[in-house]
DNA sequence: GGGGGATTGTCAAGAATTTAACAAGCATTC
DNA sequence: GAATGCTTGTTAAATTCTTGACAATCCCCC
């Protein structure tokens, strides 16, 4: 696809808000919907979501809408969710699982490969149908079967030695949810940092306003 | 506190980032920092930094910098780590056990006191140290404990209801991570909505760029 | 205790983002 | 099939956010 590389990532962010509401509306059998109603729905404004979606081409048509199918399977495409990069986690500690659980990494245009940790206790059981294998394993994993993104859910102290290996075998995507800020600002790297605590702290710096 | 109700949203999504960063140097036992080195571990500018702090007031000194332990003393408390928020949770499958082993609620200024859930399953488990409640008891324990706090890691289909019922029931604060968007925008109620499937798109997004 | 160097707080300029406005164009109804 | 009303794409204005610049001032060394 022509992807414009200077999308702000304000949209960006956006984007899958939107993907999110158009599934529930394609649930809701909705067939269409103005940009001022799902600006109602989202608490946004009808401005934004046409400026948004106008940034990829326009899906709408004047005095009907847009066509709620049409424009989530164009998002969909948009986000990469008819993808399927293969995707490696490190560390089935309670975090790894319940991610395993509770994001479907299919419809999210990733196939979960492998699952690696360090812990005998958890090495050899089975999350998400798949075995977890000894993180002495990782390196041939890797050579053989070039994994795109590793899901990193292990502890700080370990998360940018195992991020540098894990370059230098060629993953180039990262989702870390270890309580380190990886930034690593390389060329053809790309993280996403989940620090699930400083969204715990936003909320409490509301409270006390 | 005196805190001033008009600091952007963008200022306080990286206070939390900043108490971070600070604990890591207090841990490297390193006393001063001025807001380029700063910036520089962060990939930031320091000029961001001197602005964001000086929304709060000027904890540093010409010629010096920054006092680390103050700085991160003073981040704490503008961010409410030194109160006592009770906090319940709804919901004690994977992602709810995960939450509690990932975030400490003490050092966030949070007290976890009950958790509910409505399978028998998982009803009488310990998790984090208290037993799980059945949901059916969900109303009496808040008429009496009246919690600050509720933690959603529950199903779509319930998110909206539960929360509504919390609301009746004087919860104020919903830290929600159920594939649902809570958008209340009721006063006095803050939410902080977690979407973590939306932070994995973004990367494909990335990726594919 | 004075001078040089460093670093802040702050102000102003520059970017980026959001909101508002409106002409163009399509759907729908009669 | 023409008229009305709705809704888009797009442009411009307004607002917000970020960056750069610099005087004020404090530390640190001699």
């Amino acid at each position: 696809m022509a992807k414009n590389n200077d999308i702000s990532a304000s949209v960006i962010k956006r984007l899958p808000r939107y993907y999110s509401y158009l599934e529930d509306l394609i649930e809701e059998n909705v067939e269409r919907i103005s940009s001022k109603d799902l600006a109602g729905r989202m608490k946004t404004t009808a401005s934004q979501i046409r400026q948004d979606l106008n940034c990829f081409g326009g899906f709408g048509q004047q005095g009907y809408g847009y066509n709620i199918k049409a424009l989530h399977e164009e998002i969909g495409s948009i986000l990469g969710v008819d993808k399927e990069y293969k995707t490696i986690m490190i560390g089935a500690g309670n975090l790894g699982k319940a991610i395993t659980s509770q994001i479907s990494f299919e419809k999210k245009g990733c196939r979960l490969t492998a699952i690696f940790d360090n812990d005998p206790k958890i090495i050899g059981q089975t999350v998400a149908g798949i075995e977890v294998s000894d993180i002495k394993n990782l390196e041939s994993f890797c050579k053989v079967n070039t994994p795109s993104i590793a899901v990193l859910c292990l502890p700080k102290e370990n998360a940018f030695s195992v991020a540098k290996k894990l370059i230098e075998l060629g993953v180039k995507s990262f989702w870390n949810f270890s309580h380190f800020d990886l930034n690593l600002h390389f060329d053809n790297i790309v993280v996403e940092n989940v620090h699930l605590g400083d969204s715990l702290l936003t909320l409490t710096y509301k409270i006390s306003c």
